[in-house]
Formats: C-alpha cells, sequence, structure tokens
DNA sequence: CTGTTAGCGCTTTCAC
DNA sequence: GTGAAAGCGCTAACAG
C-alpha cells in the first residue's frame, strides 16, 4: 500500500521504523553492519512508504551523479544517432544515465553545450567534428574526464574513431581496379576532422596513381547538398564520384537519376558511414562501413574505465569495411 | 586567468570578496538588492576563479533540475530519433536539459526506466506504445508531471499525438480511388497504441466498402520483417499493402522487387510515417506523414508549460498527411 | 551494532 | 544592503 504522494524521505523511514538515519542509510546501502532483523523492519518501512533515496542529494554528498553527457553535431544525423544509441545502451547496462545535447550544427554552441552539461554529470562523451583545435584543446581540460569520437587529439584524452583515411583509400581502390581513372571527390565540410583524413587519403592516393584525375567538388554534409552536387559533377565528366558520406550519396544518386544518367553504368558513386538505409537505395549504395554504434560503445567503456579508475583508458580506431554493393561498376565511357 | 582546477565553490568567491555567502548568491542570482559596486566586485572575484553555481547544490535546494527525462522504445526508429531532435531543441531553447533513456523494445523496463529517470528531473516525457493499459495507468501518477507522446490515456494527463486512424484511413481510399479491391494491411505490433487506432480505421472502411477484401497479416515493424512478409504478401494476391510504417515498407519493397515484382505496376505499396529516407527509395515510397519532430517539440511545450504552472497543458493531435508519391498506382490485374 | 555530528554547495528567511 | 543561520536529503566519520 505505497502512497505516492510527496516522495517520503530518509527522514520519514527513520521516523517510522524508530531508528536513525544511518541506520536507514545503511541498510539502503546494503552496509551489513546492521543487525539482520532490524534491516529487515527498516526494509519493510522503506517499501511501505514507497521510499526511494533521493539521486539528487546522494549526487551532492558522493561527488557522483551516475550520469554522462553527449553532446552531438546533430540528432538528425544517422550516425550520430547510432553512437547515442550504441553509446546509451551501453552505459544503461552499467547503470549510468544519459544527458544528451544536440548543438543543431552550431558550432559556437558546442562548448558552453559541452562545460553545461558536463557539469551536471560524471564525464563527458564529444562528439565536435568541426570544432577547431585550438579551442577543442582549451576545452578539453574544462571537461575531464571526457572521451572524444571520430576525432584524435593529443594521447592524454581517449578517443574513439574510425579510420576515415583507410576506408576513404579502400573506396578509391576499388573504384580504380574498376577501371576509373577519373574520379570526383564530394568534400562535405571542409574543416572537419574526418575530411581532412579524407584528404590525407586522397592526396596518398594521388601520389601512387598520378595517372588518375582526382576532382575535388565542395559540397555538404546532407540530402541536399548531394542533390545539389550533381550539376557540378556531371559537369566534371568523372566516371565515379566519392561522396562525403551516405546522405551525399543518396541525395546525389536522387538527383542524376532523375537526368536519366544511369547507375553504375553512366557514373558509379560511393557513400560513406553504411547508414541502414545504405542497402535500400536501388542500386543499394556502395560505402565503408562505419560501426556508429560500436563506437558509442566503446567510448562508454573508455568513460567509464576512467570514472571507475581501474585503468587509463586507452583510444580506439576501428577500420570500417569497404562494402561493395551495386553502385559501382566499371566505367563503360 | 581562469584555473580550472577543482572547481570554486561559492565559499571561495566569498572568502577572496570579503562577503559572506548570501552575497555572492544573491549577485549570482542577480538579486537587485545588493549594492552595484559590490556586486561587480564580486562578479569580478567569480569570473576570476572561474566560478560557476554547482547544479547539483541548486537542484537540491530548489527543488528543480532543469532537466527532464524522455524514454523511448528504441533509439534506432526514425520516428523517435526525430522526436528526440525536436523534444531536445525545444527543451534547449528553454534553458532545460534532456536526460535520455531507450528501453531497447523491452517494455518490462520501460516502467523502472520511467521512474528512474523522473527522478532524476522535472518530468517526464513518455513514448511507450507498447505498455500495456493497466500498467501505464498505475505508473503515470507516479512520474507526474508527465507527457505522453503517440498514445492517449485519461484528460489528466496531456498527450501529443498523431491521428494514425484517420492518416491510416486516408491511404486507404487512396488506395480505394486508384481502384485496389483487394488489399494487404501490415499489422506491426500487436498491441501498439497505434496499431488499435489503425485497426479502428480499417474497421471503418470495411463499413463503408464491403466489396473490398481488406487482409490483415502479421509483421514486425522493421526492415526484415517487412522483407519476410513478402511472400505473405504475394501469397495473398492482394493488390496493393499498407504497411505498418516505411521501415516495414522499404523491406517490402526491396524483397518484393527482388522477386522480379514491379511497384506500382504490380503491386502498389504504401508506407506509414514519413522517415526522411521514404523519399529516396525507388519507386519513392506513398506514406502518411507524420510531424515527428514536431511531436516531440510539441511535447516539450506541454510539458514546459505545467512545469511553469502557467496552465494545464491540452492535448494536442496532428493530422499526417497523405503524402502520395510512387509506390502507388492503379492495379493492373 | 547503532546513534550523533558534520558536512556536500547552495538558497533563503530572519535579523541587524 | 548585508550577514548569520537553517536546511534541501543524504552519507560518512566518529563515538559509544
Amino acid at each position: 500500500m505505497a502512497r505516492a504522494t510527496a516522495k517520503a524521505t530518509i527522514t520519514d523511514v527513520a521516523k517510522h521504523a524508530g531508528v536513525s538515519l544511518s541506520t536507514v542509510s545503511r541498510v539502503m546501502n546494503g552496509n551489513p553492519s546492521v543487525d539482520p532483523a532490524l534491516a529487515e523492519r527498516v526494509r519493510g518501512v522503506a517499501t511501505e512508504l514507497g521510499y526511494t533515496a533521493s539521486p539528487l542529494a546522494r549526487s551532492l554528498v558522493l561527488g557522483r551523479t551516475q550520469t554522462v553527457a553527449v553532446v552531438v553535431p546533430d540528432l538528425g544525423n544517422p550516425t550520430f544517432q547510432a553512437v547515442l544509441r550504441g553509446l546509451s545502451r551501453a552505459a544503461a547496462t552499467d547503470g549510468y544515465h544519459v544527458l544528451i545535447a544536440d548543438s543543431a550544427e552550431q558550432v559556437a554552441e558546442e562548448r558552453l553545450l559541452a562545460v553545461e552539461t558536463r557539469r551536471r554529470t560524471d564525464g563527458l562523451i564529444l562528439c565536435a567534428p568541426r570544432m577547431p583545435d585550438d579551442e577543442l584543446a582549451m576545452l578539453l581540460p574544462e571537461v575531464r574526464p571526457v572521451v572524444l569520437v571520430n576525432r584524435g587529439m593529443d594521447a592524454a584524452v581517449p578517443s574513439i574513431a574510425a579510420d576515415y583515411a583507410t576506408a576513404l583509400r579502400g573506396l578509391i581502390d576499388h573504384l580504380y581496379s574498376l577501371g576509373h581513372r577519373r574520379i570526383a571527390y564530394l568534400a562535405g565540410v571542409a574543416r572537419s576532422a574526418s575530411n581532412t583524413a579524407r584528404l590525407a587519403a586522397l592526396s596518398g592516393f594521388r601520389a601512387a596513381h598520378p595517372e588518375v584525375e582526382l576532382i575535388e567538388l565542395a559540397s555538404g554534409v546532407d540530402f541536399d547538398s548531394g542533390a545539389a552536387a550533381a550539376d557540378a559533377v556531371l559537369g566534371s565528366r568523372a566516371t565515379a564520384v566519392l561522396a562525403f558520406n551516405d546522405l551525399v550519396a543518396m541525395g546525389l544518386l536522387s538527383a542524376v537519376s532523375d537526368r536519366g544518367i544511369r547507375v553504375p553504368d553512366d557514373l558509379s558513386i560511393t557513400g560513406f558511414d553504411d547508414i541502414p538505409f545504405a542497402r535500400y537505395t536501388s542500386p543499394p549504395l556502395t560505402t565503408a562501413s562505419v560501426p556508429a554504434a560500436d563506437l558509442g560503445a566503446l567510448a562508454w567503456q573508455a568513460l567509464h574505465a576512467t570514472l571507475t579508475g581501474e585503468e587509463a583508458a586507452a583510444s580506439v580506431r576501428l577500420e570500417p569495411e569497404v562494402v561493395v554493393r551495386g553502385s559501382t561498376g566499371p566505367p563503360t565511357s
């Protein structure tokens, strides 16, 4: 017969049970130094009153909230959604809660969001691919413990990232082996961490294959920018295009299809990330599979490790896999 | 020259400024009853020390956390992702934080998650389409203030929902006007709130059009169950199928296409929700557009209203719009 | 084993 | 206008 009204406090329980606060506290925390019979009685009163310790009060005195913060640049992006999902489930497994902040692509807000959410939690998981290096460097000490996702920094802070460079290289090699010699790259956001990695892959490839024409084209990171890039891509006379990510690839695919271009016969297209929908376009998208949910889970593991002080969490780098589907093929022209 | 080490407390500031705690508190809270000059000095010390009031301590004494909880059944589902996004951004606008819990489709966990996250926050936004009515009824009083998403209850708790019944009816009418007389329905999760609404729409249509054959088929709520239902759908000899949602529709579309079935010539398919990818299938999906992000934003508004006690938040019901794309057409058989 | 006493860091009467 | 003191609900020495 629990009365759900006006949440009972530890004092109520103590009074009803005729014991001191400490005893109740001990019982509730499973401290064995309490007489079993007494403990039983206290527990009885507690359940009768529907008592649960206030997380707030505990947090204040214990100095930990059992909560971590995560800031992402866009909750609408499937990749970050997957990171969040992996993170959230992993954290839940360890009894932690997740406070979430979406900067909505406002890089200027990220710092504040990070600091603010961090103060209400025990640690931070930061996805801020576009925050300038120097700003990030200033921020990091302030929000420790923190783990970075998809972005390296100094070794002092653990970073869980996919190896964008190697993966993109895999995609280029795939196109090359198909026979493509004129390849466009839709560059996404210029100053993002993963774009930097991709550009490195590009120049690596250039060095190895000077005979191949690599054309860099500007673009955004979503459907619309992919679609908007269609004319530029077609104008470039490339036979294949590396899109910044699956979203861009899908937008492009859709737009060129509308213009009567056949994929992959007239144009091969690769995506990046392997979001859940990549296999359902037509043709299905060749892409690099970034295990975003794993990234989230690993980020949690790293943070949890430093939280429990077991070990200095190590950075980890995941290798995406090139998954070849129908959107790439040999050039016909 | 802010020293970021060991977060300064209000006591530090008071000491450095040579004033009492109360004064610092007043200054930090913009209480005008402080001598402007003194206030200025205190503010100086505060910034110098990099002082910010501990949200935890404030929460404890003020009795509010500036945080709300949201529980969703699956963070991998685009609809709930959109709800979360709309909610998170709206809440951020009002200076609130969002604590998120993903029950990972474990209906048994939802109650606990709801109660636990609610205790650390000021209110709850609950998406629990599959929780049994009686369990929900028991839970609600315990987590108030709460607002329900996509699920009505008694009038006592505000509910923000899309009108699934009317929308599905719109989809059926669309198929009917196209000439379909044998229509299959992929029923998704049997006991979910929105499925109940859909079934109501179905029987409404049956009453109006006894000449139409309406075939109910079991299915899940994701790609795979859509694909898995392909044989059953084909076996039913329906000329059109109403999929439980876009995911199911896409899975089905993909599977029947693989079998050489042409959509919409051989089979018309409708989805539900209008997730961002629905327009990028081929053919693009005819579906009912559920403004999930708006649902989230409205849920926030309702919760915020009851939090600030301005008014008793009202329930709202949004009308999805039927959006006709390429996956539906007249039957050819 | 159990109770008493300090706080955790802050806000808020209540006096001066 | 400013400070002293009480207390938000809990835990953790510290005594018995």
